[in-house]
DNA sequence: AGTTTCTAGTTGCAACTCGAAACCTATTTA
DNA sequence: TAAATAGGTTTCGAGTTGCAACTAGAAACT
């Protein structure tokens, strides 16, 4: 009388590869329309049906994601005191952190999809001048690129105290 | 007898919001699989079996993908000289480009999701020492938040070589 | 030469997710 | 009180995912 085990579709990304927090991070934002939510979340947008007519999405999907994203922390929800009927969705701090990945990910496609550089553009306040290009950076400001990287136990990590040469060198990152 | 329009079920992200390219990178990269299979290359893997193992993935799922990512650019596909059964999937350059993007989002999924450092740490090959958090900086190296960014149209972009105020204010990017 | 194994797929099927439209409930507003 | 608004939930057809089985071409073994 062994039940045939139901199953399992969609085993989450998170269960592969413990290592690595990125399956971690796709788990909620790798779904589709959560960067979208996102960004319009980032301008400004606040409502159920300020995303519905900006996004084009539909309301059960919508619904769905707003609950998920909620779940998750990156958005939250507050009934709206001056109107009962209205819902405040904003971003948390763990929302608002993801602002480099968005930014990294348009800088990208703008690049390489689109070509032209976007218009508006984005910039510094201060100064009215256009933000750098998000990159990777050593500890001391230069730009790496993936032929720089490579991955090191934490135990062999150098942290600037000592200077002497470690081991540990695990993998390097590039193999181009 | 006017056929009723097929309901383009589907329809890409990109065509939301043509002034963002963020839809259009969405459009290959918001996959499911795709930063899983984008990570996997940067960590050495090239072949179709490869993937597979690592990943946990279905056997049609990854070929649909790096079918498309292959279409996308993002990779090459090359026959193998030695072993002609085998075929090398490689990041292009385009793909390689990418590699901030991932890296923000890894760094944040540690941050918030898993709570502990990963081990192995992402290191300069160079003096082995962590690489900084990815973080938008202004054009003179401060790093900026939500707060200090605001969108204007490009023709009052100030390019450094004039000074003097300008009064093309188009949104700030933040509200909370 | 003939069989087996390996690589990279494709096909078929069941479960699941998405999208559009209709429906529901609690507030405002006219 | 009737109508409109805000934020959902339900229903259903179509598309996507996941698993297992099958296929085709190339290499390895006997």
């Amino acid at each position: 009388m062994t039940q045939p085990t139901p199953a399992k579709l969609r085993e989450p990304l998170a269960e592969i590869a413990a290592c690595c927090s990125l399956p971690q991070a796709l788990e909620t934002m790798g779904e589709r329309w959560s960067f979208m939510i996102l960004r319009a979340s980032f301008n400004g947008l606040h409502h159920f049906e300020e995303f519905l007519e900006e996004l084009g999405i539909a309301r059960n999907i919508l619904s769905n994601r707003l609950t998920r994203l909620v779940e998750s922390g990156i958005l939250k929800r507050a009934p709206c005191i001056d109107d009962r009927r209205k819902i405040e969705y904003r971003l948390t701090d763990k929302g608002l952190d993801l602002l480099p990945t968005m930014i990294a990910l348009r800088q990208w496609g703008e690049k390489w999809e689109s070509g032209v550089p976007s218009n508006p553009v984005l910039v510094d306040e201060r100064d009215r001048r256009a933000i750098q290009p998000i990159s990777i950076l050593a500890h001391d400001g230069r730009v790496l690129t993936h032929h720089d990287l490579c991955w090191i136990d934490i135990a062999d990590l150098n942290t600037g105290a000592v200077d002497d040469d470690h081991e540990g060198v695990v993998k390097r990152i590039a193999t181009i």
